[in-house]
This record gives C-alpha cells, sequence and structure tokens, in this order.
DNA sequence: AAAACTTAAAGTAAAAAATACTATAAGTAA
DNA sequence: TTACTTATAGTATTTTTTACTTTAAGTTTT
C-alpha cells in the first residue's frame, strides 16, 4: 500500500481502498439468571451460513451506526429485547472466521433476570433459547470461544463490582443472594461467613418482614441500598471470601 | 438490508455489499516505564490525515492479516520497536471518528521498559517521542479517548497482578519496586508496611548483595521468584495496600 | 402434642492481616 | 565527630478472616 494514496476518497465520498472491505458485526452474549441457575441466550440460524447452528445474536454493523446503538438494535431484532444495558468485552477478527469474507466482531455481554424477558425469535432467527452455560450445543463460527471469553470476563467482573440488583426480586434473602453469587461463580462458600462479608459492606438494608409460605423457619427479607450500590459500583471493591466448608 | 443476498459473494470471492466497506485498524498503547516516571510512546504524522499532529502508532488492518499481528507490525514499522506482548483492551468505532470513512479500531496496549527499547521513527511518522502520562499534548482522532481509556486499564490491571519483572532491573531494591507501583498507580504508600505486603507474598527472592555507590545505607537487593511470578499473573492476587501515611 | 426435621441466624474463639507507628542500623557528607 | 539520609526490623493495636457451635423458628410426621 503506497502512502501517497492511502486515504483516498472516490467522488461520492466512499472509499473504495482494499483496506475498506471489512465487515464489521457485533455479538451479544446475554446471560440470564434465575433461581440459581445461570443461562445464556442462543438463536437458532435460518439463514445461511451456519443455518440450522446455534449461534449468539449478532449482525453486520451498519456503516452509519456506532457500536453500542448495532449492539442493541441486533438483539432486538433477534430476540425482541430492549433497552439491555451491554458492556463491550473483546473484539474478535481472525482473517478466516467468517465464510463470508473479512469479518471483525466486538462482543458485547450482560447479565439479566431472565424472567423479565421473554425472548421471541425474528428476522433470521428461527428460534430462540436460554441454555444452562454448562450444557452447551456447538455454535455457528467462533462463537464457543467468545462465548467462553464472555463467562470468564463475567466472572471476574463480578469480584470487583456488586451484582444482583437487578437480578433478584425487590426483596430477598441473603440465601438467595449467596446463590445468586455461587451460581456464577460456580462454587459453593460458608453461610455464615457470606452473610457477615456481605452485611458488613452496608449494602443491604434490612426490612421488617420475612419470607411467607414456606415450609422451613422463614427468612428475613432484605433489599438494596441504592445509593450505596452504585457508590460500590462506580467505586469498585474486592469481593473475597472463602469457599465452601459446609 | 435484504436477507436473501446478506451474505452474496462475488466471483472474485470479495464481498461487495454496503456492510463489506469498513476499514479496520489497531492502536497501540505502549507505556514505557523508567525511574519512576511513566511514559507513552506517541508518533508525529507525516501523512494525511492529521499531518503533524501526535497520535498513537497505529494503522489499517490488511484484509488478510490477524489483529495481533497487525499490531505487532504496524509498531515495528513505525517505531522499530519488536516483538512487544500487547493486550487488546477496547474497541472504538464511532461513525464519525476517522474522517476517511468509517473506521473501527481496536486499541491494544503494554507496558515496558523504556530503557531496553529505542524507537526509531520510520514509515509515516516523522517523529517520535515518550511523553509523560501527565503532560500530553493534544491528539490525532480519538486518541486522546483511547489513551485515557488505556491509563485506566492499566491501573486496574496492576491490581489484580504483579508487575516489575519486565520493567525493573534483574536486581533491584524494594523502594524501587515501590516506586514503580507509587507511578503507575499514582499515590503514595507507607513504606514498612508495603515491605511487609509484598515479602509475604513470597515473590521475591533476597539475594546476597546491596546497593553500590550510592550516598546513603545501601539497600537489600531482590529479584523476582519466576515461577511465583507466573504463577501469581496466572491464578491473580489482589494488591490492596494502605496509602501513604509518611 | 411431641418429636423429628429443615433452614435461619447469632455467636465465638483463634488466627491472620492490616495499620500506624517507633527504633535502630548503616552508610555518606559536613 | 556529628548531622543527615535511607534501609529495615520491630511492635502494639485494631480489624478481618476463618472455622466452627449454638440457638431459633418454623413445618411435617407420628
Amino acid at each position: 500500500m503506497s502512502e501517497s494514496n492511502k486515504y483516498f476518497i472516490s467522488e461520492n465520498n466512499v472509499p473504495f481502498k482494499q483496506e475498506f472491505q471489512f465487515g464489521l458485526s457485533v455479538d451479544c452474549v446475554v446471560f440470564g439468571y434465575q433461581e440459581g441457575q445461570v443461562r445464556v441466550l442462543l438463536i437458532e440460524r435460518n439463514a445461511d451460513p451456519y443455518k440450522g447452528s446455534w449461534a449468539l445474536p449478532g449482525d453486520l454493523v451498519s456503516l452509519n451506526e456506532d457500536l453500542e446503538h448495532a449492539a442493541n438494535s441486533v438483539l432486538n431484532k433477534l430476540t425482541g429485547l430492549k433497552d439491555i444495558f451491554m458492556e463491550q468485552f473483546h473484539t474478535f477478527g481472525s482473517v478466516n472466521r467468517h465464510p463470508a469474507g473479512r469479518v471483525a466482531t466486538v462482543a458485547y455481554y450482560s447479565l439479566v433476570k431472565s424472567s423479565n424477558y421473554h425472548p421471541v425469535a425474528s428476522a433470521w432467527a428461527s428460534s430462540i433459547q436460554w441454555f444452562d452455560i454448562r450444557e452447551l450445543p456447538d455454535l455457528a463460527f467462533d462463537h464457543k470461544v467468545i462465548l467462553e471469553k464472555g463467562i470468564r470476563t463475567l466472572q471476574s467482573s463480578i469480584q470487583y463490582r456488586p451484582v444482583g440488583f437487578e437480578l433478584l426480586p425487590l426483596k430477598f434473602t441473603l440465601s438467595e443472594l449467596q446463590a445468586l453469587y455461587e451460581a456464577l461463580l460456580g462454587f459453593k462458600f460458608d453461610k455464615p461467613n457470606f452473610r457477615k462479608k456481605i452485611l458488613g459492606m452496608n449494602l443491604l438494608t434490612p426490612l421488617d418482614e420475612v419470607q411467607e409460605n414456606v415450609w422451613h423457619r422463614p427468612a428475613k427479607l432484605y433489599k438494596f441500598d441504592e445509593g450505596r450500590y452504585r457508590s460500590l459500583r462506580d467505586v469498585g471493591f474486592t469481593f473475597d471470601i472463602t469457599l465452601k466448608s459446609s
């Protein structure tokens, strides 16, 4: 490539040199939490390439579209989900990752309460399904690699900032919060110590209510202190706690 | 965009729909450490756009080139630096970030001992210079934003894994290590406690040598325990220590 | 109604770590 | 010899972590 015309622009203002023949796509790793289970949202492709395969929701970005916008609009187009906050975590750009040409993909992830969302397959998704992250099907393109990196990113992110506000009911028990952490991180904690750790963060406000309709001693209900939650999320903290012992 | 020909490929196997008119670039944020100072490597552009401006070393990726390769080869082409391990940290893809068309850029960062490297301007870099990260010039494109995100990424990364092996001389004093941490994080530690914390990690091997040619009491020299260093880097840890008190 | 069972939650003792210092040592420079 | 500078050991207090034990509050079974 000669330098002199590297940035040459054609008359209709479209660059046409070989450097401008990339495709750019976004892929969304949407994690859904419900009752101790972490799942990820996959679509079944109804378009080539990889027609019939499971894949992450994703698509090519339009030339006049920002990345964040593309991520949300693609997700909406394929699944009906709207207004989901997604965070970029990595870009995958191997030369041969896409059969139709050179396509780099920017991957986003998100963690939502799956009971709040009811995805509906549309566009070139013939079906759509939550999969337990421990039981994944084969995936199109390099989506397996993307998804695995997404899982690692999720797990490390929750060590440095609080989770739960968007995932648990408004009022919840400490055991429910513990189950959430255990599902996300994949291991168990000692119950009394988990309680002390969490309570010591001043993150929770105890309520004057207890569980109902349970066949054992009802647990006290808590809610998040929203101000404290936000400040911890922004400042960050370190969640390190002993593993299982019970 | 109609679905039927979304992945249509022309006869010479080049996709030509509007989705394949992106440019993709890489930009390198190379941090250099030397004697308590953290600097970043910038080039002065000798090509349009932004000719004459300071910028991060970076360029468009070729169609048949992987991202990591592009990052290293661009850096080498512009600065002469070779074999620098760089880590991807974010992709910037605003619609109008590049005047020549739609270009998304994948940003990489690295941290090296600057005395080991002697960058030489070449290709479309008319000059090259290390800048103290606290005194940055105006930058081309959105490089200021990229660089600032790079600094934040660097600072948070060193809280979760050890640094220093590649940045300090083979034999170093605890004060030199402390100066490194203070420069990277931007604040001071209590000296005795820093020593205890670091020594308690079993990361350092004490040597039977002391500093020479200093006009005060010579400090003991240490080296990194390479095995321990690697395992801490892989497993991760949390470096949290009290701020200044001296 | 008592006993068995299940989960919640408080408490506690020991160990480890963090914190804020003080004191001392080992050199150079005046 | 004295002042000065930096290194480094030490220490006492507080805080946190860890690994438990005990007690409480309910339901279900007998």
